[in-house]
DNA sequence: GCCGTTTTCGGCCCGACTGTTTTCAGTCG
């Protein structure tokens, strides 16, 4: 049986909070376990190896008991704990937990008092009007519960907008707000500001002479579907795109507070206001209490918050408690690599391949994009959709790209190669040798185990010619999970040949993401941000690619195509000369 | 259950909302 991976040990903690949050549990030791489970979702390395060797208390929030049990869920695939609560507590029980209303206190009423350990117990003990005979339970709460299920029940469990989409409409609509003359500052907070992978709704802060119109401008805009009556502390919005948008209007003096306390993250929030309580002070929307004076100080920018707690003004990517705090306290936090440091791109496509512009066309466009270098790697020879390109193409191709004559941009003649299920490259490396710049990726095959796919992805990383890998993990956000590899294996591989891993900006991708990225990046491993353009307008995307670097904590030195080209190719192992 | 420039024991974020309440517990973000 295979070591548990950080995800299944993450979920039977996270399993383990909620069966002991039913058995009444003191909140704090269910919250343990849950910032356990976080501890290890953002973990790097393998856990379990972590807790063999002694280590995983090494992790934030991990001590002696949690990892023992992670040692018996590896040696035995069971955590004695949850085996003994499970026979207790039905799992349906957990379910009904998760309905918006009811928790574990309420839950396990249901559950002893009238036998529900399900979502159809519970749908037909409210049909039938028993609920209201429990003490603090009524007819709202009766009526609740069926509106809950059926929310539930209607097919459409609201998935999460991939960022792109969110901020499609979102900036539109706070272009819109800035122009209104009633506004004063108008912000973008919630996690679209931390620039997620993907969001479930947006916030937005506003201040303004006139809140009222202010809001009631916003609900007239003609991207918006739907709107709650607006007031002076702004309106709740649907656009036509289903996507839900919080418009709060607050008075000037307290704007830094608010767009703090909503831009998150909350473990973020948390880790801050218990960070601030040992200093004697309490951190809230409304300003910051000072225990010794009983003033609340008001701070109009965010970085008064922080100045006040003595901390360094943190980016809004990194506000997700994986260490911001810590660092920001002892003002080492990182100088975060920006978009107008990228120049160059190293993965495009043409009309040779599945591409929409000519060679000609997209080299205009990155430099118009203020890049000095484009890469075109157009797909190789069996990427299967009868947009291959032949070696011979491709020696056709090179030649093109050599003679493109475009002035104030250097082309470099390459190829995104695939990397066959055995690992090997579908080029001969003849052909390889000849190009400027190899960028090889998974696009078939998704399926492998682990081990085979491990294997697969580390000989096309020790392939000599290859520069870097694209996409490493195959993930599409909201779509598709990341194929199943060995991230340290294949990190160990990279850190060792000095091949180089994509940030793919294509922002249904963002592969690497940002914890691989700050993984490999700590293993000296050289990150290339690239937009896979297809199209002119697919230099757009950097911005994407920037924000999973920013996410991964890293600097413009750690990322190789903020250099010039000649420092890029310094950069690599290029094995070239030993061919 | 975790953790420590005020603690190895005694704390552990903050405020809003809701329903069933006569002062609040549970839930949520």
């Amino acid at each position: 049986m295979p070591d548990p991976t950080n995800s299944e040990i993450a979920a039977a903690l996270e399993e383990l909070g909620d069966l002991y949050e039913l058995d009444g549990a003191i909140i704090h030791r269910v919250v343990a376990y849950r910032n356990a489970a976080k501890a290890v979702r953002d973990a790097s390395v393998s856990v379990s190896a972590l807790a063999r060797q002694g280590r995983a208390t090494e992790l934030p929030g991990i001590g002696a008991t949690i990892q023992e049990k992670v040692l018996a869920l590896a040696d035995d695939g069971a955590i004695p704990a949850a085996v003994k609560l499970r026979a207790r507590f039905p799992s349906g029980l957990i379910e009904v937990t998760r309905l918006p209303g009811l928790g574990p206190k309420r839950a396990r009423r249901l559950f002893e008092e009238l036998s529900i350990d399900s979502i159809d117990s519970l749908r037909a003990a409210a049909e039938g009007e028993r609920i209201r005979t429990l003490k603090g339970f009524g007819p709202k709460a009766e009526e609740s519960i069926l509106a809950a299920l059926a929310d539930a029940g209607a097919g459409e469990p609201r998935a999460r907008v991939v960022l792109h989409r969110a901020l499609a409409v979102g900036e539109q609509l706070i272009a819109a707000l800035r122009e209104h003359p009633a506004s004063e500052r108008v912000e973008l907070a919630g996690s679209a500001r931390r620039m997620t992978d993907s969001v479930k709704d947006l916030d937005v802060i506003a201040t303004a002479s006139d809140p009222g119109a202010l809001a009631r401008a916003a609900a007239a805009l003609e991207l918006v579907e739907a709107a709650q009556i607006p007031g002076e502390a702004g309106v709740r919005l649907r656009t036509h795109t289903g996507l839900k948008i919080d418009l709060r209007i607050v008075a000037p003096e307290q704007f830094g507070n608010l767009l703090q306390h909503f831009t998150g993250s909350k473990e973020h929030n948390m880790a801050l206001r218990d960070a601030a309580v040992r200093k004697g002070l309490h951190v809230s929307e409304y300003g910051v209490l000072d225990d010794s004076t009983g003033h609340t100080t008001k701070c109009t920018t965010e970085g008064e918050v922080y100045a006040l707690l003595g901390l360094q003004y943190i980016e809004p990517e990194l506000r997700e408690n994986r260490g911001e705090l810590e660092a920001a306290a002892a003002a080492r936090l990182p100088e975060l690599v920006q978009l107008g440091d990228l120049r160059g791109d190293l993965h495009s496509h043409t009309t040779a391949s599945d591409g929409t512009a000519s060679i000609e066309q997209m080299g205009m466009a990155a430099r118009e994009a203020g890049y000095e270098y484009l890469a075109v790697t157009d797909h190789s020879a069996s990427f299967g959709f009868g947009e291959d390109v032949s070696p011979l193409a491709l020696r056709d191709q090179v030649e093109r790209i050599r003679s493109a004559e475009l002035d104030g941009i250097t082309l470099l003649a390459g190829s995104e190669v695939n990397v066959l299920p055995d690992g090997s490259l579908d080029y001969p490396d003849e052909l390889l040798t000849e190009l400027d710049w190899v960028i090889a990726s998974v696009h078939s095959s998704f399926r492998m185990d682990a081990e085979a796919m491990t294997g697969r992805l580390l000989r096309a990383i020790e392939h000599p010619l290859v520069d870097a890998i694209g996409h490493l993990s195959g993930r599409k956000i909201e779509r598709r999970a990341p194929y199943a590899f060995d991230v340290e294996r294949v990190l160990e591989a990279a850190a060792r040949t000095g091949t180089m891993l994509e940030i793919n900006a294509s922002p249904d991708r963002r592969d690497i993401n940002d914890v691989t990225a700050r993984a490999a990046a700590a293993a000296g491993i050289p990150i290339v941000i690239n937009c896979d353009a297809h199209r002119v307008r697919g230099f757009e995307v950097a911005r994407y690619g920037i924000a999973t670097a920013r996410r991964a904590w890293l600097t413009a030195a750690e990322i190789a195509n903020t250099r010039p080209w000649p420092e890029v190719q310094a950069l690599r192992p290029r094995h070239r000369a030993a061919v």
